[in-house]
DNA sequence: GTCGCAAGTAAGTAGGTACTTGCATCGGCC
DNA sequence: GGCCGATGCAAGTACCTACTTACTTGCGAC
């Protein structure tokens, strides 16, 4: 790993635990093992280095698909759903940190952004499949349920850990759980039965709910 | 009003723009109209300060109730919601600031989430009446749909102004989509034909919904 | 009036921060 | 060997920050 990226990597580092202010360079030089000095020589000012960090964090942040032909939506989205909220979780602190600090430094949180807004998409486009294939009712607020899904996961994924009773548990079962309530609000019903409560662990012994008119196509 | 009052009043709009390191002892003192000294010698430190502001923050937030026999649940939760992100929306800036210095400082962050754990319970309560007067349906998972709800409003709240477009337009239809959507998957549903569809404004030209079975007990 | 107290003013201290400069060191390349 | 570029090291500059000290001012109570 060359200086540079290592240099990136402890900004980074630094930054989501300290902020912008409370980053010094000289903390950051410690943290990337080189001297302060080789710092202001490969980035000319702190400045300038927090802005190399930014874009290197977004332009290399994955963010899963969902597949075309929609199958089996309850298991494809929570999937999905843990999927992306590992992400988010990953990188909790510096979304937190840069959140924060709007008002002082926006185009942090902006850049932030794109990650979810892309994630979005990604999710109004699978659930348009799914009611155009007659899996979801006709008559739901998609743009509503996916903007309380998306919510729910940020919400999750930076919240949990400063009060986790406010959100589901166990950790693991959060994602299906999430599902669940999105699709129910969608009107996708999963078929009677066993695994349909969505509600305590005591009833979903194992199995995974299946989909009314879920057809492979 | 009293020094003392005015200068964390300064401290509380000081912090919100700029964090605790950004949020400077003569910042205060000149948003606050008064000497520095003066601020020394009232709170003994900037940490003292700092922990007077914020709990005479907590020690005054109105939280709104729901009615006990309810009634209406779209309009009732529709007004509620409304009131609470209000509530959150004035205060963003301090909660995204309190949030952004976890790692730091979590004792600010951590009584900022009082107000919303207080929020989720009034919620949860209003929703068991629903079910348990058969309004809502007995399989509905009420936690993750009050978390998805509660996550929902704050990330509105807080998130709107650097995302807009990823929340339900316009802003003051908001609430109302949330409520629907979030009825819709605890089963309570509108009764059809007119203002049922949550989704475009196209539709929804005035009327309020009513709800089956949503008699006043 | 004058006493006491709350507040302002001016100046200073000790430490931290971004950033610079000058020089020594090291490793690869001709 | 000798050169050169990248890096480390020590020191310094100019500024900011929390906090202190010593003194002055204004104002109500007696």
């Amino acid at each position: 790993m060359d200086i540079r990226d290592r240099i990136l990597d402890a900004a980074k580092r630094v930054y989501a635990q300290h902020g912008f202010r409370g980053a010094t360079t000289r903390l950051i030089a410690i943290e990337a093992g080189v001297n302060e000095v080789t710092l202001f020589r490969t980035f000319g000012s702190k400045a300038a280095l927090f802005e190399a960090f930014m874009q290197a964090h977004v332009s290399h942040s994955p963010i899963p698909h969902l597949p075309d032909p929609p199958a089996d939506p309850e298991r494809e989205m929570t999937a999905w759903v843990a999927t992306v909220i590992g992400h988010l979780r990953e990188n909790r602190a510096l979304i937190r940190t840069s959140f924060g600090e709007i008002e002082e430094r926006p185009e942090a949180a902006v850049s932030m952004c794109e990650g979810p807004n892309c994630a979005g998409m990604i999710l109004t486009d699978y659930v348009l499949r799914l009611q155009s294939l007659g899996i979801a009712s006709a008559d739901g607020d998609i743009p509503t349920a996916v903007a309380m899904l998306m919510s729910s996961m940020i919400g999750d994924a930076i919240s949990r850990d400063v009060m986790p009773n406010a959100f589901p548990q166990p950790e693991s079962d959060a994602p299906r759980k999430y599902v669940c309530v999105f699709l129910r609000a969608l009107g996708v019903v999963p078929v009677r039965g066993r695994s349909g409560g969505a509600q305590p662990a005591e009833t979903a012994s194992g199995g995974h709910g299946r989909h009314r008119r879920a057809t492979k196509r």
